[in-house]
DNA sequence: TAGATCGTTGGTGTACCGCAAACTATTGAT
DNA sequence: ATCAATAGTTTGCGGTACACCAACGATCTA
């Protein structure tokens, strides 16, 4: 018969696990990032921005996978605190490129500095090559493993 | 000196990557889920009862790090679908022991095959030993490594 | 008996977020 | 020049998830 036990051997399953993890870095993170004026989806644009060195928002709602209109308000959030900049694309002036600024890449360093109890808490059980390898690994599924495009244009501005 | 300079290695953070790959996850899965009457959080509640073979309601509220009340208003919901069981301890008859039933494993089989092709999809970067080595990484993390407790007086139940 | 604990209910407030509609600026095609 | 399509923006609606508070009954412990 075709059908397979399927029983064999049950591959892990790590959706409700990175679910499970992520609620747990939300729930710590947020209270160690509200004093830099940041909450958690924040940390992931300027992640994503910082990682890819520039976007259009069309792209970052695509990556985000979030409604642009919730990015434009999100952008917003991050423009008035100068942790990013809009520019108009000069090859399609209807598009804004968004880069990290000065300011918003020394944040999300900061951020990250404060997160590191946090990591430190929530991943306790990982010794540091483990935490290595996990970030590796999300990393590469995240596909923000930064091959190619994201440049055509986002490069010259002088 | 003890001030080694911190900038010496930037170790990596996972958080954001977590809390994205989690996202992109989650938006696949309620989905996939809906038919099954199920919802993200319902997955993890049940594979957390599954794990660890039981669970009082106020073990499983600080596992979920949930609020306890919501946790009552996750299990009713489960429970409306026979998917769990509460009985009362027959040490402490203030206490629900929360038991995962045979059509609550059966269901959380069912939503974990169909979320194969989620997280196919999700984790479609990675080879499956990558995913194997990130599912050990993740369980370990979370700690659901069922080393003891948990099972003081969830065992006898005839 | 008194006080603490577990679960439960109900209500409040907030944040996240998808969706839809309407608008501007810009592009590209005719 | 005109017109349709596209990128971004704004506003508003609705729904979900969730923490927090207060109150209650049942039960355990002292």
């Amino acid at each position: 018969m075709t059908s397979l036990p399927v029983v064999n051997q049950p591959p892990h399953r790590c959706g409700a696990l990175v679910d499970h993890l992520a609620r747990r870095l939300r729930l710590r993170s947020e209270s160690v990032l509200a004093p830099l004026g940041l909450r958690p989806r924040h940390l992931i644009a300027l992640t994503v921005l910082r990682d890819r060195g520039g976007s259009s928002q069309q792209d970052l709602a695509k990556t985000l996978e979030m409604d642009s209109t919730n990015v434009v308000a999100l952008l917003n959030e991050l423009e008035s605190e100068n942790l990013i900049e809009r520019r108009r694309s000069p090859a399609d002036r209807r598009r804004h490129l968004v880069e990290l600024t000065g300011v918003g890449a020394k944040l999300l360093a900061r951020a990250e500095f404060a997160l590191a109890s946090v990591e430190d808490e929530v991943f306790s059980e990982l010794s540091d090559d483990q935490r290595e390898t996990l970030y590796s690994l999300l990393q590469q599924a995240s596909g923000t493993t930064e091959t190619e495009a994201c440049r055509e244009d986002a490069v010259q501005a002088p």
